[in-house]
RNA sequence: GGACCCAUAGCUCAGCUGGAAGAGCGGCGCCCUUACAAGGCGUAGGCCGCAGGUUCGAGCCCUGCUGGGUCCA
């Protein structure tokens, strides 16, 4: 990398000197180096503060407001290709507004995480012999504090790196000091409306974290276990159940049956005894036991699992644990102090033993519930949590996406929102850990609940029901999500009504996986419809999952994991974000392999050089583009395709199809402007005066278009050149292209345009077929029927606009010199006969006739042109063969057969050029 | 077990309300042409998973089947 490339030359004069005088020095080298530039552009833009956002702007009508909130991530997480692919596409969608004129404010932040981090800093103090309760809660809590000051949020500096144009003075922790408060209010105004409340219920219970988990942190793994049956009872008085947890049995109290199950009739309101235990336990009917699964009847372990948890309920059972937090086995006898795991085939054996087993099987297939964080299996347990009554905020969030508050694209998977929030259970809120939101909840030893009324900062001192001044705090914290649901309003300062809320509330975007839709869609909708009374969000952007080349899940445990960080070294951070933007289809997973990356790599190196290409040949947006009555037909088709493209990528940013935009970009840029018009403009560039100046005036406006229109997804190439193009400060906050200047659409330019690629094409791949080296130059004619005017020859020698033809399309003859140049013919004349001997190549209604010295390959060439006519016969038939079907001309649309019409007449064309090359071919 | 999504070129995916099968990468051939070999030019390759149905017409709509995937139990 060289000096130049470190040093961007935004900061040279472009614009101050003619252009026409200006030998534009060869600042960039021949190849972009995005590692040399990027660092030093971020700082910049941070420095200037371009990503900052005025609430006040807003206010006062200036500017519309756009707001987009980064789903806070985690403070114990490094940046995934996850992040890397949804940040990217926020960062289009904000910096696109921004550059519409909007406010545009994408706020960026993180979780305090409260298991994790917890698990961090314990296995710290592990490492020096100590365990939390060595510390102390309050000395835990300022221990996690400086761990998260020493080594918490790393990817904060990672998102710097993909460039994430986010506004840094409004970064966010949900353990600050106004978060917490927003917390606090929350929970304080849902326990006022009963929309919060204490209860012993079943949760899942990670033994090795020792807390609550709600159920989605709960991931279920398929594993091979074993289904044991078991003989309840003796004889005529017994029953067979299954199970792939025996250890629950010590804590069974019931046996289940459904109420018409013949087979257990008999039984019911009986007893049947408890092996190994040895205690009566009743025989109940439940309708929601299934008859069919199993035996249909089914043991009820009511402390130990959700579902007998209800059995038990309704039946008024006793509900033993059987387990302390350890998931060690607390019922007296053998089995005392055993872990779950090893009590499992110690009891196991002790039925075998006991002749109780009456069938086995193994493997048994079914899923288990892991904790999210530490992957230990969870255990089900009856213990005393605080929840959150979800059903009617459950229905709002429902009706807000079913009314069209919010959107939700793409529309087929507001399916697995609804699946969630209308079924869903209540939320267990309080985790039994040391880091978070202590529940604001106290009690005195009477037993007297105290929750400080809503809007008070300080904490009670005295128990509001009895006056004591003794109470205590709930030991537990609140979950995580409690406050990232909060997000998109405690960030712009909820519960003060500030005028961040006022500018940027509802906000508008939320962008996540499709896998994750509850984690931050069904929260932040309850927490956001019921504490602001709108939605948090006008639309939620769902995005597919990360995969490998395999099409495989990117995950540690499959070990495909590839760090963003390596690819943004390697290839450089546009690279990374056109290849995870280009794949961003709604909805739809993304394969990510380095190929691609490298293939965008390419993309930016090529842009950097057709750039470089433009600046070297003195491109300039000073002089604004010239009449239109003096821009030559490739200028007008360039420009006239400008439009379009312009077009269709502002109404594919609408949709959420970035992977349209990219590819609209993709294929405009290279195979259009640098493959194209850079060809095309060579000639006026070389020919010097008012052509050049012409086209270095449209060569400037083109690429100043195109990287505005890049800008949002590759921000610092488009930076880097746009600032050497323009000699402006940035790019960033460059207006964004519109596409209302529609005067620019210019479909003949555009059809005189396609003619010359046609032609041109098609001489190219005769010389390739008839072996011809690349850069071999051949005398070459373009054959005219009837030179109607006296300067015909004259003009096309000359190589300038002769401006007439006859019997070739309009524009053609005006580009002879670039057709020689495109075709590597020289030179290229005008004939009104194919001259002896000479190849002929016609199409796009002209003939370009090619001396080979009769070295043409007539086989070759007769081959290929039966193989074409071939094919131009099966279409005539078909078409011909539709056409003549009474069914198809009277039923089908006018416009559809008045189109098969045409292709008819283009395919008898087609072959009778094809034809026509045949019998001119030489016979020998 | 329940629900949803997917099946198109060797690979990964586009294909809008049904009216001539597309891209990227990879493959093959020829070129180091003074913007670019991270490049240029040309080119091959597809009973659109299977079986029915609707229609003048189906990659697209309907039914069933098979094979993948995801989420929830």
């Amino acid at each position: 990398m060289t000096a130049a490339a470190a040093e961007p030359p935004a900061a040279e004069p472009a614009a101050a000197e003619p252009a026409s005088a200006r030998v534009a020095p060869l600042v960039l080298p021949p190849q972009y180096a995005p590692a040399a530039v990027e660092a030093a552009l971020y700082e910049r833009w941070v420095e200037r503060g371009v990503f900052g956002a005025d609430a006040d702007a807003v206010r006062r009508g200036d500017r519309p407001g756009y707001c987009v909130v980064i789903p806070p991530p985690n403070v114990t997480g490094f940046l995934h290709m996850g992040h890397a692919f949804q940040h990217t596409l926020m960062d289009a969608l904000t910096r696109r507004r921004r550059m519409q004129g909007y406010e545009s404010l994408w706020l960026p932040g993180m979780d305090h995480a409260g298991i994790a981090t917890q698990n961090v800093v314990e296995r710290e103090l592990a490492k020096e012999g100590m365990s939390r309760h060595d510390l102390g809660r309050e000395a835990f809590a300022a221990r996690v504090w400086r761990w998260k000051a020493e080594y918490g949020g790393k990817i904060l500096g990672q998102m710097r790196r993909l460039g994430e144009g986010v506004d840094w003075s409004r970064e966010r922790f949900t353990m600050d000091a106004g978060l917490s408060r927003a917390v606090r209010t929350m929970f304080t105004r849902m326990y006022a409306d009963d929309l919060i409340y204490r209860a012993e219920r079943i949760i899942n219970w990670c033994p090795r974290c020792h807390t609550a988990l709600s159920d989605i942190e709960v991931e279920h793994v398929e594993e091979d276990g074993e289904l044991i049956s078991i003989r309840y009872g003796e004889g005529a008085r017994s029953v067979v159940v299954a199970t792939t947890r025996v250890e629950t049995m010590l804590g069974d109290t019931a046996v289940a049956v459904h109420p018409d199950d013949e087979r257990y009739r008999h039984l019911v309101d009986t007893t049947v005894t408890l092996p190994l235990i040895e205690r009566q336990i009743p025989v109940v009917a439940d309708a929601h036991v299934d008859p069919s699964f199993g035996t249909g009847a089914v043991k009820v372990t009511p402390a130990h699992d959700p579902n007998d948890f209800a059995i038990a309920q309704r039946h008024g059972l006793p509900m033993p644990s059987v387990m302390d937090e350890h998931a060690r086995i607390t019922v007296p006898g053998p089995y005392a102090g055993m872990d779950r795991f090893e009590a499992r085939p110690a009891v196991r054996a002790a039925l075998a033993a006991d002749g109780r087993i009456v069938a086995e099987q193994r493997p048994y297939r079914h899923a288990v519930g892991h904790c999210s964080r530490c992957q230990t299996v969870v255990e089900p347990r009856l213990s005393l949590q605080w929840f959150v009554a979800v059903a009617p905020l459950a229905q709002a969030a429902g009706d807000a996406v079913r009314d069209g508050r919010t959107a939700i694209h793409p529309p087929e998977l507001a399916g697995r929102f609804f699946a969630w929030v209308d079924d869903m259970h209540d939320w267990c809120i309080s985790r039994q850990l040391w880091w978070g939101h202590r529940i604001p909840v106290w009690y005195c030893p009477d037993g007297h609940v105290t929750v400080p009324a809503t809007g008070t900062v300080e904490d009670p001192t005295a128990c509001a029901t009895c006056g004591r001044a003794d109470i205590t705090q709930d030991d537990d914290v609140l979950d995580t999500w409690f406050s990232s649901g909060l997000w998109p309003f405690s960030t712009l300062g909820w519960p003060e009504s500030t005028a961040d809320l006022a500018a940027f509330y509802p906000t508008d975007v939320l962008v996540t996986g499709y896998d994750i839709i509850f984690f931050w869609v069904a929260r932040m909708m309850m927490f956001g419809l019921y504490a602001m009374s709108d939605v948090p969000f006008r639309t939620v952007a769902l995005t597919g999952l990360i995969r490998d080349g395999a099409g495989k899940k990117m995950s540690k445990s499959h070990g495909n994991v590839v760090d963003p960080l390596e690819w943004i070294d390697r290839y450089g951070a546009d690279a990374l974000r056109f290849t995870l933007a280009r794949g961003a289809n709604p909805g739809t997973d993304v394969p990510v392999t380095e190929d691609w990356v490298q293939g965008s790599r390419n993309f930016a190196n090529k842009l950097w050089n057709a750039s470089r290409f433009a600046l070297m040949n003195g491109a300039s947006t000073a002089t604004g583009l010239p009449p239109r009555e003096q821009l030559s037909t490739p200028d007008r088709w360039i420009l006239s395709r400008l439009a379009a493209v312009t077009a269709e990528v502002d109404g594919r940013y609408e949709d959420f199809q970035f992977a349209k935009v990219c590819d609209a970009l993709f294929h405009f840029a290279w195979d259009e402007v640098f493959d194209w018009y850079l060809e095309l403009a060579k000639i006026p560039l070389a020919a010097g005066g008012e052509p050049a100046e012409r086209t270095r005036a449209v060569l400037g406006h083109v690429f100043d278009q195109l990287l505005r229109l890049l800008h949002p997804v590759v921000p610092f190439v488009t930076e880097t050149l746009w600032t050497a193009l323009t000699g402006a400060e940035t790019i960033v906050t460059a207006a964004w292209p519109t596409a209302a200047d529609s005067a620019l659409f210019d479909p003949a330019a555009e059809a005189d345009v396609a003619r010359l690629q046609i032609l041109v094409t098609e001489v190219r791949r005769f010389r390739a077929e008839q072996g011809l080296r690349p850069r071999q130059r051949v005398p070459a004619v373009l054959v005219v029927d009837e030179p109607t005017e006296a300067g015909l020859t004259a003009g096309l020698t000359a190589g300038l606009s002769a401006g007439l033809s006859a019997g070739l399309p309009t524009g053609l003859t005006t580009y002879a010199e670039n057709i020689a140049a495109l075709v590597d013919a020289r030179p290229l004349d005008v004939a009104t006969e194919v001259p002896a001997g000479w190849a002929v190549v016609s199409a796009a209604g002209a003939r370009l006739a090619l001396d080979l010295s009769d070295a043409i390959d007539v086989g070759a060439e007769r081959a290929r042109l039966l193989k074409a006519q071939q094919a131009a016969g099966q279409e005539l038939g078909q078409v011909s063969n539709k056409l003549g079907r009474a069914d198809f001309v009277t039923k089908a649309p006018a416009a559809v057969v008045t189109k098969m019409r045409l292709r008819q007449g283009t395919a008898q064309a087609e072959l009778d050029r094809l034809q026509g090359l045949l019998d001119a071919l030489p016979t020998r």
